[in-house]
DNA sequence: TTTAAATACTTGTATATACAAATATGTGTT
DNA sequence: AACACATATTTGTATATACAAGTATTTAAA
Protein backbone atom coordinates (compact mmCIF):
# COMPACT_ATOMS: atom_id res chain seq x y z
CA UNK A 1 0.00 0.00 0.00
CA UNK A 2 1.63 3.62 -1.05
CA UNK A 3 1.96 5.80 1.95
CA UNK A 4 -0.46 8.40 -0.10
CA UNK A 5 -3.33 5.86 0.22
CA UNK A 6 -2.27 5.30 4.42
CA UNK A 7 -2.32 8.60 4.89
CA UNK A 8 -5.04 9.52 2.63
CA UNK A 9 -3.18 12.04 0.94
CA UNK A 10 -5.35 13.72 -2.02
CA UNK A 11 -2.19 15.73 -4.08
CA UNK A 12 0.87 13.29 -4.80
CA UNK A 13 3.91 14.17 -2.44
CA UNK A 14 7.42 14.48 -3.54
CA UNK A 15 10.05 11.91 -3.22
CA UNK A 16 11.94 13.78 -0.51
CA UNK A 17 8.50 14.10 1.76
CA UNK A 18 7.22 10.59 0.89
CA UNK A 19 10.90 8.84 1.63
CA UNK A 20 10.08 10.41 5.10
CA UNK A 21 6.64 9.98 5.71
CA UNK A 22 7.49 5.81 4.34
CA UNK A 23 10.42 5.63 6.95
CA UNK A 24 8.45 7.26 9.73
CA UNK A 25 5.04 5.09 9.24
CA UNK A 26 7.53 2.08 8.55
CA UNK A 27 9.00 1.92 11.62
CA UNK A 28 5.80 2.05 13.61
CA UNK A 29 4.82 -0.22 11.73
CA UNK A 30 7.49 -2.53 12.24
CA UNK A 31 7.85 -1.06 16.01
CA UNK A 32 3.98 -1.90 16.78
CA UNK A 33 4.38 -5.22 16.09
CA UNK A 34 7.41 -5.93 18.08
CA UNK A 35 5.52 -4.51 20.99
CA UNK A 36 2.55 -6.57 20.47
CA UNK A 37 5.24 -9.28 20.49
CA UNK A 38 6.92 -8.72 23.62
CA UNK A 39 3.79 -8.03 25.04
CA UNK A 40 2.68 -11.45 26.81
CA UNK A 41 6.36 -10.85 28.37
CA UNK A 42 5.41 -7.99 30.25
CA UNK A 43 8.86 -6.38 28.49
CA UNK A 44 8.95 -2.90 26.21
CA UNK A 45 10.91 -3.02 23.40
CA UNK A 46 13.56 -0.40 25.30
CA UNK A 47 13.74 -3.06 28.05
CA UNK A 48 14.54 -6.05 25.75
CA UNK A 49 16.93 -3.64 23.93
CA UNK A 50 19.27 -3.22 26.93
CA UNK A 51 18.83 -7.23 27.84
CA UNK A 52 20.38 -7.77 24.50
CA UNK A 53 23.08 -5.36 25.35
CA UNK A 54 23.65 -6.61 28.64
CA UNK A 55 23.97 -10.57 26.84
CA UNK A 56 26.17 -8.70 24.69
CA UNK A 57 28.94 -8.06 28.15
CA UNK A 58 29.39 -11.33 28.06
CA UNK A 59 29.63 -11.04 32.04
CA UNK A 60 31.14 -8.10 32.16
CA UNK A 61 29.28 -5.78 33.76
CA UNK A 62 28.02 -2.42 32.22
CA UNK A 63 27.70 0.80 33.77
CA UNK A 64 25.18 3.30 32.94
CA UNK A 65 26.53 5.33 30.17
CA UNK A 66 27.31 2.56 28.30
CA UNK A 67 24.07 1.16 27.99
CA UNK A 68 22.97 4.29 27.08
CA UNK A 69 25.73 4.72 24.33
CA UNK A 70 24.33 1.23 23.02
CA UNK A 71 20.65 2.07 22.55
CA UNK A 72 19.23 2.49 19.46
CA UNK A 73 17.22 5.34 20.53
CA UNK A 74 19.15 7.61 23.39
CA UNK A 75 16.88 7.23 25.91
CA UNK A 76 17.53 10.07 28.52
CA UNK A 77 16.22 7.33 31.51
CA UNK A 78 18.35 4.58 32.16
CA UNK A 79 18.17 4.62 35.88
CA UNK A 80 14.96 3.94 35.73
CA UNK A 81 14.57 2.10 33.04
CA UNK A 82 17.46 -0.31 34.77
CA UNK A 83 14.95 0.47 37.78
CA UNK A 84 12.25 -2.10 36.33
CA UNK A 85 14.33 -4.51 35.07
CA UNK A 86 15.92 -4.91 38.31
CA UNK A 87 12.48 -5.61 40.24
CA UNK A 88 11.40 -8.31 37.45
CA UNK A 89 14.82 -9.76 38.73
CA UNK A 90 16.10 -9.57 35.53
CA UNK A 91 19.51 -7.50 36.25
CA UNK A 92 21.79 -6.94 39.17
CA UNK A 93 23.10 -3.62 40.04
CA UNK A 94 25.95 -2.44 41.65
CA UNK A 95 28.03 0.07 42.80
CA UNK A 96 31.56 0.07 40.92
CA UNK A 97 34.48 -0.77 43.37
CA UNK A 98 36.92 1.36 41.29
CA UNK A 99 34.90 4.03 40.77
CA UNK A 100 32.28 4.46 42.88
CA UNK A 101 30.40 7.03 40.81
CA UNK A 102 29.59 4.06 38.03
CA UNK A 103 26.97 1.27 38.65
CA UNK A 104 27.83 -2.19 37.46
CA UNK A 105 24.60 -3.80 35.84
CA UNK A 106 24.65 -7.57 34.67
CA UNK A 107 21.79 -9.37 33.62
CA UNK A 108 21.20 -12.15 35.58
CA UNK A 109 20.29 -15.97 35.16
CA UNK A 110 16.67 -15.12 34.68
CA UNK A 111 17.46 -12.47 32.49
CA UNK A 112 19.46 -14.87 30.22
CA UNK A 113 16.62 -17.21 30.63
CA UNK A 114 14.04 -14.61 29.05
CA UNK A 115 16.34 -13.63 26.43
CA UNK A 116 16.95 -17.33 25.07
CA UNK A 117 12.58 -17.60 25.94
CA UNK A 118 11.99 -14.79 23.47
CA UNK A 119 14.26 -15.80 20.74
CA UNK A 120 12.64 -17.63 18.45
CA UNK A 121 10.01 -14.67 18.82
CA UNK A 122 12.21 -12.46 18.33
CA UNK A 123 13.43 -14.31 15.16
CA UNK A 124 10.18 -14.46 13.62
CA UNK A 125 9.35 -10.93 13.80
CA UNK A 126 12.66 -10.36 11.80
CA UNK A 127 11.56 -13.12 9.65
CA UNK A 128 7.63 -11.70 9.22
CA UNK A 129 9.21 -8.42 7.46
CA UNK A 130 12.65 -9.57 5.93
CA UNK A 131 10.85 -12.29 3.89
CA UNK A 132 8.88 -9.44 1.61
CA UNK A 133 12.36 -8.78 0.34
CA UNK A 134 15.41 -11.23 -1.27
CA UNK A 135 18.71 -11.18 0.51
CA UNK A 136 19.78 -8.39 -2.21
CA UNK A 137 16.72 -5.71 -1.44
CA UNK A 138 17.78 -6.80 1.94
CA UNK A 139 21.38 -5.09 1.77
CA UNK A 140 20.41 -2.42 -0.72
CA UNK A 141 17.88 -1.22 1.82
CA UNK A 142 20.29 -1.30 4.88
CA UNK A 143 22.98 0.44 2.29
CA UNK A 144 20.18 3.07 1.25
CA UNK A 145 19.17 3.87 5.67
CA UNK A 146 22.63 4.19 6.27
CA UNK A 147 23.59 6.80 3.53
CA UNK A 148 20.35 8.14 3.96
CA UNK A 149 20.75 9.03 7.81
CA UNK A 150 24.52 10.14 6.84
CA UNK A 151 24.63 14.26 7.78
CA UNK A 152 27.24 15.90 5.74
CA UNK A 153 29.06 17.97 8.23
CA UNK B 1 28.46 4.79 10.23
CA UNK B 2 27.39 1.13 9.99
CA UNK B 3 24.75 0.42 12.76
CA UNK B 4 27.37 -1.96 14.26
CA UNK B 5 29.50 0.41 15.13
CA UNK B 6 26.81 2.95 16.20
CA UNK B 7 25.53 0.83 18.52
CA UNK B 8 28.69 -0.93 19.16
CA UNK B 9 28.14 -3.98 18.84
CA UNK B 10 31.25 -6.45 18.47
CA UNK B 11 29.56 -9.49 16.55
CA UNK B 12 28.36 -9.22 12.73
CA UNK B 13 24.33 -9.11 12.46
CA UNK B 14 22.60 -10.93 10.11
CA UNK B 15 20.89 -8.90 7.45
CA UNK B 16 17.60 -9.26 8.73
CA UNK B 17 18.59 -7.85 12.27
CA UNK B 18 20.39 -5.49 10.58
CA UNK B 19 18.17 -3.87 8.70
CA UNK B 20 15.20 -3.73 11.53
CA UNK B 21 17.77 -1.76 13.40
CA UNK B 22 18.96 0.67 10.69
CA UNK B 23 14.91 1.52 10.45
CA UNK B 24 14.62 2.47 13.66
CA UNK B 25 17.70 4.11 14.19
CA UNK B 26 17.39 6.24 10.86
CA UNK B 27 13.87 6.85 11.69
CA UNK B 28 15.13 8.45 15.62
CA UNK B 29 17.78 10.19 13.60
CA UNK B 30 15.35 11.99 11.04
CA UNK B 31 12.76 12.65 13.65
CA UNK B 32 14.90 13.57 16.25
CA UNK B 33 16.17 16.35 14.08
CA UNK B 34 12.87 17.53 13.08
CA UNK B 35 11.99 17.74 16.31
CA UNK B 36 14.58 20.20 17.01
CA UNK B 37 13.79 21.75 13.77
CA UNK B 38 10.38 22.50 14.88
CA UNK B 39 11.31 23.21 18.78
CA UNK B 40 11.77 26.97 18.09
CA UNK B 41 7.89 27.21 17.46
CA UNK B 42 6.94 25.29 20.26
CA UNK B 43 4.93 22.63 18.33
CA UNK B 44 5.42 19.20 18.15
CA UNK B 45 5.84 16.53 15.32
CA UNK B 46 2.11 15.60 16.11
CA UNK B 47 1.20 18.80 15.79
CA UNK B 48 2.95 19.74 13.26
CA UNK B 49 1.64 16.61 11.46
CA UNK B 50 -1.95 17.56 12.55
CA UNK B 51 -2.02 21.17 11.28
CA UNK B 52 -0.66 19.81 8.10
CA UNK B 53 -3.78 17.20 7.58
CA UNK B 54 -6.21 19.94 7.89
CA UNK B 55 -4.70 22.32 5.71
CA UNK B 56 -4.91 19.51 3.35
CA UNK B 57 -8.90 19.29 3.74
CA UNK B 58 -9.41 22.24 2.13
CA UNK B 59 -11.73 24.61 4.22
CA UNK B 60 -13.76 21.49 4.98
CA UNK B 61 -13.64 20.79 8.36
CA UNK B 62 -12.46 16.79 10.00
CA UNK B 63 -13.88 15.10 12.43
CA UNK B 64 -11.34 13.37 14.94
CA UNK B 65 -11.45 9.95 13.70
CA UNK B 66 -10.48 11.07 10.43
CA UNK B 67 -7.91 13.07 11.90
CA UNK B 68 -6.28 9.66 13.83
CA UNK B 69 -7.00 8.01 10.57
CA UNK B 70 -4.81 10.31 8.73
CA UNK B 71 -1.77 10.34 11.11
CA UNK B 72 1.28 8.41 10.26
CA UNK B 73 1.53 7.24 13.75
CA UNK B 74 -1.72 6.46 14.89
CA UNK B 75 -2.12 8.91 18.66
CA UNK B 76 -4.13 7.23 20.61
CA UNK B 77 -5.06 10.46 22.02
CA UNK B 78 -6.22 12.72 19.15
CA UNK B 79 -8.80 14.80 21.81
CA UNK B 80 -5.52 16.00 24.02
CA UNK B 81 -3.40 16.72 21.06
CA UNK B 82 -6.58 18.94 19.32
CA UNK B 83 -6.91 20.84 23.03
CA UNK B 84 -3.10 21.75 22.65
CA UNK B 85 -3.67 23.33 18.93
CA UNK B 86 -7.05 24.99 20.22
CA UNK B 87 -5.16 26.78 23.07
CA UNK B 88 -2.69 28.00 21.00
CA UNK B 89 -5.33 29.41 18.86
CA UNK B 90 -4.26 27.29 15.72
CA UNK B 91 -7.53 25.64 15.44
CA UNK B 92 -11.36 25.62 16.30
CA UNK B 93 -13.53 22.50 17.18
CA UNK B 94 -17.31 22.61 17.29
CA UNK B 95 -19.69 19.66 17.92
CA UNK B 96 -21.07 18.74 14.02
CA UNK B 97 -24.46 20.09 13.75
CA UNK B 98 -25.81 16.70 11.35
CA UNK B 99 -24.36 14.93 13.79
CA UNK B 100 -23.79 15.85 17.19
CA UNK B 101 -21.31 12.57 18.32
CA UNK B 102 -18.72 14.16 15.71
CA UNK B 103 -16.50 17.18 15.85
CA UNK B 104 -15.78 19.50 13.42
CA UNK B 105 -12.15 20.70 13.61
CA UNK B 106 -10.65 23.70 11.57
CA UNK B 107 -7.03 25.06 11.00
CA UNK B 108 -7.45 28.75 11.72
CA UNK B 109 -5.61 31.43 9.78
CA UNK B 110 -2.96 31.92 12.43
CA UNK B 111 -2.39 28.05 11.59
CA UNK B 112 -2.31 28.65 8.33
CA UNK B 113 0.28 31.43 8.65
CA UNK B 114 2.11 28.73 11.24
CA UNK B 115 2.47 26.64 7.99
CA UNK B 116 3.55 29.13 5.88
CA UNK B 117 6.08 29.92 7.97
CA UNK B 118 7.51 26.62 8.58
CA UNK B 119 7.17 25.78 4.82
CA UNK B 120 10.85 26.52 4.19
CA UNK B 121 11.94 25.38 7.27
CA UNK B 122 10.49 21.41 6.70
CA UNK B 123 11.72 21.84 3.22
CA UNK B 124 14.85 21.78 4.23
CA UNK B 125 14.95 19.20 7.08
CA UNK B 126 13.55 17.43 4.20
CA UNK B 127 15.99 18.09 1.40
CA UNK B 128 19.11 17.81 4.48
CA UNK B 129 18.20 14.12 4.47
CA UNK B 130 17.58 13.58 0.83
CA UNK B 131 20.31 15.12 -0.59
CA UNK B 132 22.61 12.29 0.34
CA UNK B 133 20.08 10.21 -2.02
CA UNK B 134 19.84 10.54 -5.79
CA UNK B 135 16.69 10.55 -7.31
CA UNK B 136 16.96 6.88 -8.36
CA UNK B 137 18.04 5.86 -5.11
CA UNK B 138 15.01 8.12 -3.28
CA UNK B 139 12.93 6.22 -5.26
CA UNK B 140 14.70 2.42 -4.34
CA UNK B 141 14.73 3.75 -1.37
CA UNK B 142 10.46 4.59 -1.26
CA UNK B 143 9.81 0.94 -3.09
CA UNK B 144 12.05 -1.23 -0.53
CA UNK B 145 10.18 0.44 2.61
CA UNK B 146 6.78 -0.13 1.35
CA UNK B 147 7.48 -3.53 0.09
CA UNK B 148 9.36 -4.30 3.22
CA UNK B 149 6.37 -3.16 6.37
CA UNK B 150 3.85 -4.86 4.05
CA UNK B 151 2.28 -7.70 5.63
CA UNK B 152 1.23 -11.38 3.76
CA UNK B 153 -2.27 -12.29 4.93
C1' DT C 1 44.55 20.64 51.13
C1' DT C 2 40.72 23.31 49.81
C1' DT C 3 38.61 24.49 45.79
C1' DA C 4 36.93 24.11 41.21
C1' DA C 5 35.62 21.43 37.41
C1' DA C 6 34.32 17.17 35.32
C1' DT C 7 32.00 12.82 35.38
C1' DA C 8 28.30 9.45 36.52
C1' DC C 9 24.19 8.81 37.97
C1' DT C 10 19.58 9.97 40.22
C1' DT C 11 15.58 12.64 41.15
C1' DG C 12 11.78 16.11 40.40
C1' DT C 13 8.58 17.72 37.52
C1' DA C 14 6.05 18.58 33.56
C1' DT C 15 4.30 16.62 29.59
C1' DA C 16 3.11 12.69 26.55
C1' DT C 17 1.25 8.34 25.57
C1' DA C 18 -1.40 3.91 26.10
C1' DC C 19 -5.40 1.69 27.31
C1' DA C 20 -9.69 1.01 29.43
C1' DA C 21 -13.85 2.88 30.92
C1' DA C 22 -17.27 6.41 30.62
C1' DT C 23 -20.42 9.47 28.19
C1' DA C 24 -23.22 10.99 24.62
C1' DT C 25 -25.53 10.44 20.39
C1' DG C 26 -27.32 7.94 16.67
C1' DT C 27 -29.38 3.61 14.28
C1' DG C 28 -32.15 -0.19 13.88
C1' DT C 29 -35.41 -3.73 15.92
C1' DT C 30 -39.41 -5.23 18.17
C1' DA D 1 -41.56 4.26 22.27
C1' DA D 2 -38.21 1.18 24.57
C1' DC D 3 -34.49 -1.56 23.88
C1' DA D 4 -30.00 -3.07 22.50
C1' DC D 5 -26.16 -2.00 19.79
C1' DA D 6 -22.93 0.85 17.24
C1' DT D 7 -20.32 5.03 16.71
C1' DA D 8 -17.63 9.20 18.14
C1' DT D 9 -15.36 11.32 21.41
C1' DT D 10 -13.73 12.29 26.15
C1' DT D 11 -11.87 11.25 30.59
C1' DG D 12 -9.23 8.66 34.24
C1' DT D 13 -5.32 6.51 35.36
C1' DA D 14 -1.09 4.35 35.04
C1' DT D 15 3.18 4.41 32.84
C1' DA D 16 6.74 6.51 29.90
C1' DT D 17 9.62 10.10 28.36
C1' DA D 18 12.11 14.66 28.20
C1' DC D 19 14.71 17.95 30.40
C1' DA D 20 16.64 20.38 34.13
C1' DA D 21 18.46 20.32 38.53
C1' DG D 22 20.53 17.80 42.24
C1' DT D 23 23.90 14.60 44.51
C1' DA D 24 28.03 12.00 44.91
C1' DT D 25 32.56 10.99 43.53
C1' DT D 26 36.76 11.70 41.17
C1' DT D 27 40.33 14.51 38.99
C1' DA D 28 43.04 18.38 38.59
C1' DA D 29 44.59 22.90 39.89
C1' DA D 30 45.88 26.64 43.08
Amino acid sequence: MKIEEIIKSNVSLDDAKRVILNLMYTQNVVAEKFYETLKPFELSGEQYNVLRILRGQKGNPANMCVIQERMITKNSNTTRLIDKLLLKGLVTRNVCPNNRRKMEVLITDKGLALLEELEPIVLAHEQLFAQNLNQEEIIQLNDLLEKFRTLKM
